[in-house]
This record gives structure tokens, C-alpha cells and sequence, in this order.
DNA sequence: GTGGTCTAGACCACA
DNA sequence: GTGGTCTAGACCACA
């Protein structure tokens, strides 16, 4: 299901709340459907319930996610995109950043858009 | 000269790294340009000394920056790209995040592209 | 009947303990009118049992309705209003609450009272 | 400073978001005011340092508070409030719960509207 | 020192 | 069983 690498310095809490949403964009998982509980997922990827909660709740408060109570938590059926002003901003940040660490890797703007290009297709 | 933004969640040594490769990749900073001693920006920008130097650090680890011993500290002359498979995956794993957060905000590759254009103009 | 919203953060069983009596407020209940049975109610909104048992409980512990053995359950006929500090001082804490979340949507006190005012319409 | 009841049912780190929000809203804390460190107020209250950081990163989230590196945490300098539709929804239900509650003791709109002179006069 | 992350383990309300 | 809350305690990056 989730592949979390405890070597990464990226927090699980992130990898699990990352690999949800590639999955659901990728079409893995689809509106409605049920995701494993805090107590499934934390013994499957062996990581503390803790971690796990954390995670679906920060997933909760993105909308990307929802509990039902007693029936379980699902892929919630009516995303609707959020355009926050702050989050553009860090976005634009983000891609900054990308295009600055890129260019100090002797890569030009072709060669970021050819790894997105592949990214996309990835994401199918 | 370099913007820190205190309330940012991006650590401030990493703001100076990533403000100075932008300052020499716009061309603000030319190869060989003299760069502000540790105390002298630390005064400036109003930042722990060790904070400073430990971007420093960083930044010369990268070879962007070099220091001459009782010269001063210069942005490097011959900087040669490095294409390390490691941070190509770092990178490409980026791509990944801001692909996904994109769509969760609404918006599709092209949009991606359109910022990735207005990030290069303003790259110069 | 009762809309039971299972996205809710609002426990199910509070939501029918709150569902009866705004029915009975509006008049849709009036006293001696007859209400469904636990297990009718479970079936009809889809929800275990024990959490419908749960909220009739509760209901007749605040004398909101009534069971008389091998009859059913109905409505409250003689209902006397309880003014109890514990709850009084409950009901301050939650409006405090209120007036200080208006507040931080930069909504003031004549907007709560609007607000207020548009309930007291739709309860009748 | 913020007064924690362990007796209450509202959980602690509610407590502390909305004590702090009322201190805030009163004035007797102001924008830009320093607040103490998670490890200060967590001995002060005698509560666990997860459970104040828990309540931090709330106050942060809805923006009351800011956490500037290497500085502390303060009271937000610009706090502009945030129209959430889903939020005025939800205050409204609470809003109507009230009500509801209100009648069910006896009261009218016109003793909950005093309770909430009340409340402004105590809020300033 | 300061906050962020994580684990282990407990208790509780809810369904 | 399920998630929410809390404690105790540890480790780490950052400043």
C-alpha cells in the first residue's frame, strides 16, 4: 500500500499524508473508498498509532479525507480545490526553489519541464 | 540585501542558502564578488552568528562560495555543475510534491508550466 | 424525519437528542405525540441501536419525552422547564465560546444577535 | 495566567486555544505580545509539553498566534479574520443549539440576547 | 533553550 | 473496534 521510508528525513507523518494524496490522483484509491483505520495502517507500516492519527488528520483538515462515524474513514467524494492566497505563495516558493537548486545542477528551464513532463505522466 | 522572514517555516540558514544562489544565478553576485563576513551579515540581517555560518558552510560545501584565508569569503569563480544522482532524486521528488499539491489546489500541468515561465523571467 | 449527518463531528446520538427537541420546539412533535421505537429509528436513520438508545436516554433523563411500558414512547406531556446552575453556567461558557469564534471571523455582537434572530424565525 | 480546569470535559489544549483567544480579545494580551515558550506554560499549568504544543500549533493554524525562529511565539501582528463558510455554518448549528438548550430551561431569546450583553460587557 | 517528531502506552467516548 | 486525548520520555534540527 504506503511505502514509508524510515531513513528518509522527510517525517512519516508527511510520507503518509503525501502518499495518500499520489494515490488518490493517481486513481488508486477513488472518492468513497475506504481507507485502512489508524490502528491497520500504524501496524502495517509498523509506525505509531500516533504517527498515523496524525497524519489522517492532517489529511481531515485538507478535506482529502473523511471520517464516518462507526462505518470508518473514506476518500472524501467532494473534493473541492482550495485556492488559498498563502498556499499559491509557498507553491511559487517551492518552484523557486526547484528552479534555483536545477540550474546549480546544470540544468536549464527544458530539463525541469522534461522532469515534469515525466512526473505527469507518472501521475498518469 | 538577503530578505529573512523570521516567521517562515524554512529555517533562516537555509533562506541565506537559497537567497544567495538566487542573488548570483540573477546575476546580483558575480563570480569573485565579495560576500558580507559571518558577523557582518549576521549584524545585518539580525541572525545568530552560528546560524550564519552554518549557511556558509553549506553554501561552500556546494562550492558556490569559496573563502580565502584573511581575503574574505567570494562567490566562487570556476563553479562547475554537479550531477548527483542523489539529489537529481531529491529533485525529481520535489517535482512530485508541488505536482500533487498543484492539483489539489486546482490546477493542471499547464498551470505548473506557467508559473515554472514566470519564475525563469524573473530569473532572468 | 431526523437528518443525521455522519461527516459530523457532533456525535450521532447528540444529534438525535438535539433533532427531537428542535421537532418538539417547532411544533412538528407536540407533547403525547408518539415517537418512533429504537429499533424503528436505528433502521430508519441507518445508526446502531445502542447509539439511538443512547440519545432517548438522554431525552428522557431531561424529561424531553417519556416511555410508558408497553405503549412506546412519546413525547413529554407535562414538561417543566429546569433551571439548573450547572447547566446555566454550561450554557454562558458555550455562548462566550460563540461571541469569542465571531469574533475571530470579524463578526461583532450585532451580527450574533442577527444570527440569533434568524434562529429564533426558523424555530418559530 | 490561563486558567485549565482537568475536571472540565473540554479537553486541555482547548482549553489553552480558547484562553488564549480570549486574552487576546480582551487585551490584556496584545499583537505582538510575547507568550511563553511550549516547555514554560506546560510547567506552569502542569500539563504535558505535547498537549500545550498541541493547542500552539492550533492557535497558529487559525493564525492568532505567530512563532518567529529563534525568537518565541507571539501574539499576531496582522490577524486578518477569515470568512470560512464552512465555519459559519458550523457556528450557526452552535448558535441554534443554544437556543434550543436556552428554551429547554425555561429561557426566551430575550435571556440568551442578555446573556450575551453579559458576555461582551466581561469580553470589553 | 525552542519547537517538531516520534514512540509506548493508557483511558475514554462513541458506535 | 474506532478515533481522540493525554502523559512520559526521547531525540533532533535550529538558533
Amino acid at each position: 500500500m504506503i511505502q514509508i521510508d524510515g531513513r528518509s528525513s522527510k517525517p512519516i507523518y508527511e510520507q503518509i499524508v503525501e502518499g495518500f494524496k499520489e494515490m488518490i490522483i493517481k486513481g488508486i484509491l477513488k472518492p468513497g473508498d475506504k481507507i485502512p483505520s489508524v490502528r491497520e495502517l500504524s501496524s502495517i507500516i509498523m509506525a505509531n498509532p500516533n504517527t498515523v492519527s496524525k497524519a489522517y488528520q492532517e489529511l481531515e483538515r485538507q478535506k482529502a479525507i473523511e471520517t464516518i462515524r462507526g462505518r470508518g474513514t473514506f476518500v472524501a467524494v467532494n473534493y473541492k480545490p482550495r485556492v488559498d492566497d498563502e498556499k499559491l505563495e509557498s507553491l511559487k516558493g517551492q518552484i523557486k526553489k526547484i528552479a534555483i537548486e536545477a540550474h546549480y545542477m546544470g540544468m536549464g528551464k527544458q530539463d525541469v519541464v522534461k522532469m515534469l513532463d515525466d512526473i505527469y505522466k507518472e501521475l498518469g
